[in-house]
DNA sequence: CCATTATTGTGTCAAATGACACAGTCTTAA
DNA sequence: TTAAGACTGTGTCATTTGACACAATAATGG
């Protein structure tokens, strides 16, 4: 639990190197994968940054990460410099909303496997390097089943 | 298919009242539903709006209709009226983005059956007047692996 | 009012999945 | 080098699910 016991998150992070695994419990306590963040990718949990709430998910890093973080303070500091800062701001919420939806909507339309696939195929670095029981989670199965797929299709 | 054949979306809507099946097709050709749209709220094809792109997805309404209409210019005129509607606008967007994410980590960490009894709970209106098959496949799951959970909840 | 269609309820059965158990492999630290 | 721990591979089995088929019940349109 390094990065994130159960707290405020007051910073936005850039990840330069490494893999993270965010994560929360399902009411029944069994971990369920959120996100595995990947290197050279943003990321915060923005409810918590937001709305200034505290979190209950957890995040810890499954490498050595290296980072850069950029404060609440930072942010606003940034918004408010000039109009064309906050404009330009505003477009990249834009882009990361609108991304959060295709990415939703996709998921809804795979199966497991074809989410395992279409990993395979984006970023096969997280494959390779994220334990595979912390993948099944994320694709939203078992170790097992995520097994079964892999033997499958090193057998074709 | 009354309101989006594979077309661009260039309006963001308020719905007033009915509800409308938002919805795409797997790469097997089979319907999978990716939002139903309930009375008193926002939305459009985010992608599509914000990217001006043309969308694959469909959309139809399931009962009688009432809606405002947004169009892009009128968008884009509010952003640039002054600095403080922008601002607002920001933080709308910033809002909307957390609360996509929530969801989805929601999602994640509940099974089918606790997704319909989330449903009942927070939109008992929708769960009366959409069909049981779009129900379903709104969820994640068959018409028939509905029935069985609210066959099991009525006999509780 | 009847006929047609859409939607819902239900049973059966094959397939997929998760849980469990345990063996094999790899890493790490004493 | 060995022991411990973590992760991976694999088989079995009970449970869950989806697909199919069809009956029952609305809803709709002449």
């Amino acid at each position: 639990k390094l990065i994130q016991p159960s707290q405020k998150v007051d910073s936005i992070y850039f990840f330069e190197s490494g893999f993270l695994h965010y994560y929360s419990y399902s009411n029944l306590g069994e971990r369920v994968t959120l996100k595995v963040i990947s290197p050279n990718s943003c990321w915060t949990i923005m409810d918590s940054f937001f709305h200034q709430k505290s979190t209950m998910d957890e995040c810890q890093a499954l490498t050595d990460v290296q980072y850069c973080e950029l404060k609440r303070s930072g942010y606003a500091a940034i918004k408010s410099e000039n109009q064309e800062l906050a404009n330009f701001i505003q477009t990249i919420t834009e882009y990361i909303l609108s991304a959060k939806v295709v990415e939703a909507n996709k998921n809804s339309k795979l199966s497991v496997e074809e989410r395992y696939l279409d990993l395979l195929q984006n970023n096969p670095a997280m494959v390779q390097e994220v334990p595979v029981s912390i993948i099944a989670s994320y694709i939203g199965t078992s170790r097992e089943t995520l097994h079964r797929i892999r033997r499958k299709l090193t057998a074709a």
